[in-house]
DNA sequence: TAGATTGTTAATCGATTAACAATC
DNA sequence: TAGATTGTTAATCGATTAACAATC
């Protein structure tokens, strides 16, 4: 595809590739070589017209007959959202939930690692947690700047979550992830992405609340 | 505002509700008792116009001089987004993520309550963990109708996904909240809210991965 | 060919932003 | 009054869906 469109992928679009690679590599793992939108569409609750519009996005082209080649799929996809280098990721806050996530990722997806955790509290820091090394707040701008990490997850308590995202700022970092109950405010440059636990469930709480107000 | 209109809230509008109030109760902890709306937007990272077009949306005025009443305006969102009866949620496996979730959530809001747990672990079910009673998967059938549970949260193993999920559904559940990496599928009648960390991470990725590639 | 599928444009829907009148 | 703010409609932007031609 035309590598200078690549950049105007909806955000939308660029969530549903990394969703349909995961989908795909299962499919492969039971031996299936090719797959019809309406499989996959199937698989992720939407229409097969989204998936199609989403692959011709990325200029993808399928058979009528045969569908798409998921191994070829995958490739393509990799290609647009992974980078060639791997990306470094740091983890700042190793409470249930910072080891929660870092457990997940282990070994999950080879081009993104969380190689670095950071904790204040001393009794976690200067060990190896969940295969990561932890360290102390304090050394964020050392570390990241040194293992050249551009993104980092945040899963403090709430009242460190300003200073730790200046501080992660300051030292480098370009893209968060925020699981703190706090909104973060970020310059433009920063890439921010927000999912508030508690904001989701009282959004769910809202629509089932609904059905029975009826 | 009118009441019929309630349910035509835009989704978005929800959220930020939620969101709203939790900022606004910090506030007035810090002894405020009015507020601006360019105040709002600058903490949630938001513009000025889109606050007060969601105060409209839910009917309520501030005054040009003061802004809002920051007292009225909690309780008019109260009003809107919990129920009149506490609502019940179960929470689906308890490993390091069911954990944090029960943990995060402890009292954070009266009127929704994480109310009882499920594992298949024997080594963690019938006992009472983060202060919730958790207990065997296959007892769901048994205790979601019998303590009025209405919604769950989904933190088990991806293998484990679906069949949890029908359990659930056929238990009388009519809102999802899937932290699992695997997608579901729902009749319409279910809500669904999913936020999957590998693929936030993946696209946060790809937008810090563009700013290198220029 | 008939049926199923892909690829793509146009229309629609939903959410945000711009513009501006009204008010303190 | 001048300046700051609220409230609201209209315009724009972004994402999904409908419609349909092309192809195996």
């Amino acid at each position: 595809m035309d590598p200078k469109k690549t950049r105007d992928l909806p955000g939308k679009t660029i969530e549903r590739l990394s969703q349909y690679r995961r989908i795909l590599f299962n499919s492969t793992n039971e031996g299936k070589t090719n797959i019809y939108s309406h499989e996959l569409a199937k698989v992720m609750n939407l229409t097969p017209v989204q998936v199609r519009r989403d692959l011709m996005l990325i200029g993808y082209s399928g058979s009528q007959s045969k569908g798409y080649v998921i191994k070829d799929l995958i490739a393509l996809i990799g290609s647009i959202i992974d980078s060639k280098e791997p990306q470094n990721v740091a983890i700042v806050g190793m409470g249930n939930l910072g080891r929660a996530i870092t457990s997940y990722f282990s070994g999950k997806r080879d081009r993104l690692s969380i190689v670095a955790a950071f904790d204040n509290d001393p009794q976690k820091t200067d060990r190896i947690i969940g295969g990561v090394p932890c360290h102390h707040i304090n050394k964020i701008s050392e570390v990241i700047p040194a293992m050249n990490i551009k993104m980092a997850i945040l899963t403090v308590a709430p009242e460190g979550t300003f200073d730790v995202a200046k501080m992660l700022m300051n030292a480098g970092v370009k893209g968060l992830l925020n699981y703190t109950s706090v909104p973060l405010t970020v310059p433009d440059n920063i890439h921010l992405e927000e999912y508030d636990i508690i904001t989701s469930l009282e959004k769910l709480a809202f629509f089932v609340k609904q059905d029975f107000d009826e």
